[in-house]
DNA sequence: TATAATTAGGTGATCGTTCAACAAATTAAG
DNA sequence: CTTAATTTGTTGAACGATCACCTAATTATA
């Protein structure tokens, strides 16, 4: 059965991908992956020599993916920009509660975790959350008229993926959405004051800490 | 030498609560400890009959020392409320680059790790986040009079909270404070905000969210 | 002497990984 | 068209290393 050539691999990153994410990278062991994908370790070594290498072709999958998945899946049908940043963390909500909290962002748990001991990794994860960041950024871009003005559209896409990372791992603690619930309240106050400052002030000041530039 | 009793044990936390701290949880094993500590296996296994039980006196040393670690030795010298809790945001950013960001929030990139699967950790971990909203919440009480009518401080604190690990989380993947500080700015603008509009507006408005009662 | 604590050499299980043999599909030769 | 050679993919039993953990003997304290 030499046919389904891609098959074995892709059932392989799925299956990788799912349990990477309920248990982590490190906590998930190769028999266990081999078992739930009902595939033997000398095909999966065939396509990937080593664990990690399993892992950077789940990342790039999320990169690949990450457009249909998080973004249409979420606030496809929503039509004002900023009603499709905060449907964006809705969907995140959902997903927590529909999984009972045992899912949260499958990037940001790698992120934490690999970090350090990862490097390629590290790069791919990065890659995700720039394109996480750049989807929130071009929201903001299609009301920044609304916006005060000079209002950095992409530092605030930031504000929103670091309060909704932070918000995932306190729902995640306390298998509540009350938390989560009242952090994004806070953004969206936020939000809502930027937008009500600019029809009339002007735009926020700059960062008060040292400036430094992005070096990946 | 059975005399400096605790010796033992605490030189196993520590060296523990490094390890976790650098590496996380799994990745840590039992021989690296020792190892690191100097201590053999039957000893750790005299005081901790599991490496959970291990984590869990980790955790615990985190919980009774995280106002002697954290909050005094950051923000102890300002005396402006305000000022104090983004002088402990500033505190983190500084351990950011003092370590080159191979180290974060111990306590965040643990309750990513283990709130699926070590129920036991799990409510220290939320033990220490309530610690950490407590003293936050404090600060903004102390300043209650400056913000907007019926602000609930608590709220705010949880949202500076979810601010803080979000940013952590992405300073550690980028290897910059760029997008910490571009998060931490919007906070600040938000703060700010909200002590302009609390001399002469209401109260911001309650989660459109639906709310929930927090269960541990 | 009773107890608290440490030493150090183990245990089986699981870790990620390897590999020789094999089967199916593709290509090339007759 | 048939057949042989080659490539592509799969099988499943192993490998050594490390995993968390155990325990009998020993030392120090009270």
């Amino acid at each position: 059965m030499t046919r389904p050539s891609t098959e074995t691999r892709s059932k392989l990153v799925e299956t990788a991908r799912d349990l990477f994410h309920r248990q982590g990278y490190t906590p998930t062991g190769i028999a266990q992956i081999l078992k739930e994908s009902g595939v033997n370790s000398g095909s999966l070594y065939y396509y990937f020599p080593t664990k990690e290498d399993l892992l950077v072709a789940v990342l790039e999958w999320y990169r690949d993916h990450i457009g249909d998945n998080l973004i249409d899946l979420h606030c496809g049908r929503i039509e004002d920009p900023v009603e499709k940043v905060f449907g964006l963390l809705d969907g995140y909500r959902q997903l927590l509660m529909m999984f009972e909290f045992e899912l949260g962002c499958p990037i940001g748990a790698l992120a934490l975790e690999l970090a350090n001991s990862h490097p390629a990794a590290r790069s791919l994860i990065l890659v995700n959350f720039e394109q996480w960041v750049d989807t929130v950024e071009q929201f903001f871009r299609a009301v920044e008229d609304r916006l005060p003005e000079g209002t950095d559209c992409r530092a605030l896409a930031v504000h929103v993926l670091t309060t909704m990372e932070g918000s995932m791992m306190l729902a995640r603690t306390y298998r509540s959405t009350t938390y989560f619930d009242q952090s994004v309240t806070h953004l969206r106050n936020y939000v809502d004051s930027l937008i009500a400052q600019g029809s009339t002030w002007s735009a926020p000041k700059q960062p008060a800490g040292i400036p430094e530039s992005l070096d990946n």
